[in-house]
This record gives C-alpha cells, sequence and structure tokens, in this order.
DNA sequence: CTGTTAGCGCCTTCAC
DNA sequence: GTGAAGGCGCTAACAG
C-alpha cells in the first residue's frame, strides 16, 4: 500500500509550485485559467484530496461541528440531531458528536473543547451549557444552542414553552373540556430542564384566563419518562372527582397517561382527553393529539445558523433569537 | 486571546526537551518518575492540551472513528448509534457521524474516506458496505459492521433473522394460534435491506414445521413503515378468512397493524393478536409484544470490537461473527 | 534516560 | 500570476 499523493505530487505532475496548487485547491483568485486546469488535471488524476490533519494544523481550522446532546434521555433530542446532521452533511464540517449525561460532564466535556481548537463551532442540543466557559476561555467560539430558553450570549432556536403551555390548554377547553389535569415533570436531577414548569405556567394561565378550576390534586410530577407519567396518571385516575381531560408536558408523558388511562378502562377520548407536547416519532403511531414542535426543522435551523456563523464571520441579529412555530396535531386523543 | 501553549512551552518550563514532553504525554516507559512528574506540573500550570491536528498529522492517526447509519429510516438506528457512543466517550475516539439516505451516496461517502486517512476505524450500522470498496482502496481500515448479515470480509454483530422469525412465529403457535399472517418489507429501494426477507423466511418455515396454513393472502409486502403496514394490515383486515394473529417484520410495521386494528374495531390480542420485532423504545409505550433485539447493546459490542481491534491490532477471531441473542418480550399485544 | 533533528502535508507571506 | 521558504505542533528515529 503506497503513500497517499500529496500536494508535492501534485506540484510536480502539473509543473507548478505547491503554492499554486495551494492556491487552486482553495480557490484563491489569483490562478490563470490553464494552470488551474493543468493542476485539476494532476489532482483528478492522482485522485488526490488534501489531508484533513495537515489542512488544520496549517490553516488553524478544524473542519469539525461539535453537537452536544443530552443524547438518551429524550427521544426528541434525537430528532433535532438528525435535522442537524442532514444540514452538515451537506456542508464540508464533519460532525463530531459529543453526548452528556449529567451536568459534571457537560463542564468536563466543555473544558476539554474549548480554548483547544477542536471545533470550529458548536450547536447545543436541550443543555444549558455553563456560558461564562465559552465566554471567558474561548469568546470567539461560534455556539448555537438549540431548545434552551435560558440561554443569553448566544444566538439560539427555542420554543416558546409558556406560549405552548397556554395553546395546549386553550384547545382542550376549546374542545369544551373546563376540568383538566396536567401531568410533568419534577425537578430535573440532571440537567436541570425548565420546559415542563414552563409549560405548566402556560397551563395555569390559560386556565386563570378562562377562570376554570384549577385543582392541585389534578397536577402531578414527577421524573421524566413513560413510568412515572403512568404512576401519577394512575394516581390522578382513582381519584373521585377526576378531570376530563389531562395536559402532558411532553409526548412521552402522555404515553404514560394513556397507558394509565387503558389499564383502570377509561376510553380515550370519550372518557378522558389527552394531549402532549412535541409531536416525537411514535406520538404518530398512538395517534396522540399533540403541539407540534418543528423538533427536525429546528435541527436544520441551527446548523444553518451556525454555517453561515461561520462563513459571514457573524450573526445577523435578526437571528439572534428565532422561536419556533407551535401548532396543534390534531390526532385522536382529544 | 493569546496563542495556546505548545510542547515547546512546556519543554522550557519544565527544563525538558520537547522529545520528552511527548513521551509522557503519549506514556512511554522511558522517563524517569521525577522528570516524569516535572513535566505533568508544567503541563498542568500551563493548562496545556496537545493540538490533536498536530498528532494526527505527525502520528498518521486520526483519534476519530466514524460511523455510517442510514439515520432517518427506521427508530432502531439511533438506538444502537447511542450504544456506540456511549463506548467511544469513554475512549480517546472522537466519533464522527456519517448518515446516508441511499446506496449511491454511501459509495461516494465511502470514497471520500477510504484511503484518506481521515479515520482510525469505520462502523457501519444495517448498511450492507461494498467491501471490495475498502479491500481494494484501504485493507488495513478496521472496518467493523452492525447488523448486516450479508458482510463476508470484516468482523460483525448480526442478527439471525431467520431464527428470529422462526421464534416470534413458534410463540404465536404456543400461545394457540394457527392462523397467522405476516407484514413486511417489500424490496427496499435505498439500502436493499434484507432483514424483513429473512425473517419472512423463518417465518415460513416454523409454519412448516407444524404444517400449518399458508395463506398467501395473509403475507403482505410494502414499503417499511408505519402507513404502509397500515393499509396492508387494513386489506387482511378486510378479507372474509381473517388470520387470527400477524407477525410484522418490526416493531414500526406493528404499529401500523395495531392501528389497522384499532380502526376496523378489532380488539388486540382477543380478536387478533400482534408481534412485532426488534424493541424500540416506543414498542414499550405501546405495550407491544415482540422480539428483543439488544439495540443498544449491540451497538456498546460493536464499539468495544472496534476498540480492541485498534488497540490490538486485530481482532480474535471468535470474535468475528457474533450472534445477537433473541428474545421474546411480553406485553400485551399476544 | 534524555536531547537533537528531521519530517508529517499544507498554507501563507514575501519576492519576483 | 507564480515560486521559494518558513512554520503550524507534534512524533520518531538517532545519538549520546
Amino acid at each position: 500500500m503506497m503513500r497517499l499523493p500529496t500536494i508535492r505530487d501534485v506540484a510536480r505532475k502539473a509543473h507548478v509550485s505547491v503554492a499554486t496548487v495551494s492556491r487552486v485547491i482553495n480557490d484563491s483568485p489569483n490562478v490563470r485559467p490553464e494552470t488551474r486546469q493543468r493542476v485539476l488535471d494532476a489532482i483528478e488524476d492522482l485522485n488526490f484530496h488534501p489531508n484533513p490533519a495537515a489542512q488544520r494544523l496549517s490553516g488553524g481550522k478544524t473542519s469539525t461541528i461539535g453537537v452536544i446532546a443530552p443524547f438518551f434521555t429524550r427521544p426528541a433530542f434525537a430528532t433535532r440531531l438528525a435535522g442537524i446532521q442532514e444540514i452538515l452533511d451537506e456542508s464540508k464540517y464533519d460532525l463530531v458528536l459529543y453526548s452528556i449525561r449529567s451536568l459534571s460532564q457537560l463542564e468536563k466535556r466543555l473544558s476539554s473543547l474549548v480554548g483547544q481548537n477542536r471545533v470550529d463551532g458548536l450547536i447545543s442540543i436541550s443543555v444549558h451549557i455553563p456560558e461564562e466557559m465559552i465566554l471567558e476561555g474561548d469568546p470567539d467560539l461560534p455556539v448555537v444552542s438549540l431548545d434552551d430558553e435560558r440561554i443569553k450570549h448566544f444566538p439560539s432556536i427555542v420554543i416558546d414553552n409558556v406560549y405552548g403551555g397556554q395553546l395546549a390548554t386553550q384547545y382542550l377547553i376549546d374542545k369544551g373540556y373546563t376540568r383538566i389535569g396536567f401531568i410533568g415533570d419534577s425537578n430535573d436531577p440532571h440537567f436541570n430542564f425548565v420546559s415542563s414548569q414552563r409549560r405548566f405556567e402556560g397551563f395555569r394561565q390559560a386556565l386563570e384566563a378562562k377562570m376554570l378550576a384549577f385543582e392541585p390534586q389534578w397536577h402531578l410530577f414527577g421524573l421524566h419518562g413513560v413510568e412515572q407519567a403512568y404512576r401519577n396518571a394512575l394516581e390522578i385516575f382513582r381519584l373521585p372527582h377526576q378531570p376530563e381531560a389531562i395536559f402532558a408536558a411532553s409526548d412521552t408523558q402522555a404515553f404514560g397517561v394513556l397507558k394509565a388511562a387503558r389499564e383502570v378502562g377509561l376510553n380515550v377520548p370519550d372518557d378522558v382527553a389527552v394531549i402532549g407536547f412535541d409531536d416525537i416519532e411514535a406520538s404518530e403511531y398512538l395517534n396522540l393529539t399533540t403541539i407540534g414542535a418543528h423538533l427536525y426543522d429546528s435541527g436544520q435551523m441551527s446548523a444553518r445558523l451556525l454555517l453561515r456563523w461561520l462563513l459571514a464571520g457573524d450573526v445577523h441579529p435578526d437571528k439572534w433569537q428565532t422561536f419556533l412555530p407551535l401548532e396543534i396535531i390534531e390526532r385522536h386523543t382529544v
């Protein structure tokens, strides 16, 4: 197995200097068309590809974008990642995946990244990155935040969770339900996610606006996941005085509610209506009525934003914070 | 923003040569403990991290593992990827994600990878990589294949789909069902996946072994996905003479069957039983009885295998092909 | 055990 | 428009 061709081999073959070859590789303008063509031919003949490591070392750029995601905790993340992937795939950037399982791991990962010139840019999905670490350690690093309302110093793509909570609740109200329960997250131990709380806020506001009953025993919180939601829903369903509809802070939790309803023999939506939030893939299978959060699109948006930043050198102020459109996906659980 | 410290800065500070610093970085044995410590201290003081690009260029290694996956087509892939991620996360290797959408894109991607020294190793999920491309272009590239029965020249982690098909079918038979239908994939236009066909083969064998009815109109094939499976199942359910149970080649398709059953008012499992294959996450939400294929674990296994290969220089013959254990996950649809 | 030195492959002034 | 030469940060002989 022989040595890969280098820029020098190309230069020799095309009877030019390495500098010229470098120029055509980086399509610098100052090359006569015919020499350029000669070089191109040589490149073709030799099946030459510039060595990325050398380009990185010499140019100071990595052609790499890091994506930080709390991978395993929720299905929505994979969908967003897929959206990012699709966009980066068409670019010259490699996508390297950093998956984290806790805030402390996030910090570790960040300190191994920040100021080390390992990536040209970063996208963080859902986790709230410690902004000071970046501002202090590598203030010029382009970072785009996806799905974190709390971010301050970086451009972001966010869900208006309060509004989303109102939207879901209002939808239930419009459908004629007046006794509405809520199943959401207790404080998240690993990442301090707050979306559930914000959605609950929207829920309350919508009820208040209509002066509807707000029964504490109808609002239960637990660790995120099907299981906890299932248990909490069971508890609610065993109440003597039950709600007619339940708003779950996420689709996953809505599945738990559905499971509980099935178990106690409650028919959905006739006996109890259920609406979720996110519109993950499985929701379609389950015919879950939910709030669509454009997961895949938002991944694409974040990648496009970062790419433009990398290209233009800065981000247009209009794009600093963009709210995702939210929409009701009507299926069969309401 | 000042220059990052280099190996030279460390050398100066520790009063040694760069070679020595390099030695302690790569923990080479030939360094006196006290000098090593001195170097370590200097590294610590300067917060020095070796520049990966330089290491790659100089050492000829990339510290990068490429993962090739048909990302968007099926949920099972994301789960496997997550397993890989977890293992690589603990290693020094970066995981760069290559997602492909067709066989032709796979070839393009491969030719940009093979022989270009861009990755130290490759894991391919579910897609059948054109082995000659690698054998000819970069015979020393470590490649591990995950979930592709057809692979010949590389170590692999595979599902025995025929056996799995038998297992599912046998389970149905044991439960007393004798009239069993099948919903699977027609020929896959993008990737030539064959798992569905193999599972069908197992299905047939199990029926034959028990001399059970094999009704062509009970076996329908379509593009992979909920929708097609749903349509096909509807068709079957409208037959005058219906099966009592249906084996779907994947969980996703089983969801389509469930949806169809609900729609025509068939109760599962009383009127019709349904078993799937894979045990993806959503299956738990849906209480789907299925064949568990250890998706996450298999991702981990493939990563461990590749890591060992990278470390040891070769793979132990015993590990050349490992079949995943398959198990019946009993839930509520049978 | 430690230091010197020559690359790794490419980019980028700076001359011409 | 093109070439020569230095350097990016690190590793790997080769000496000593």
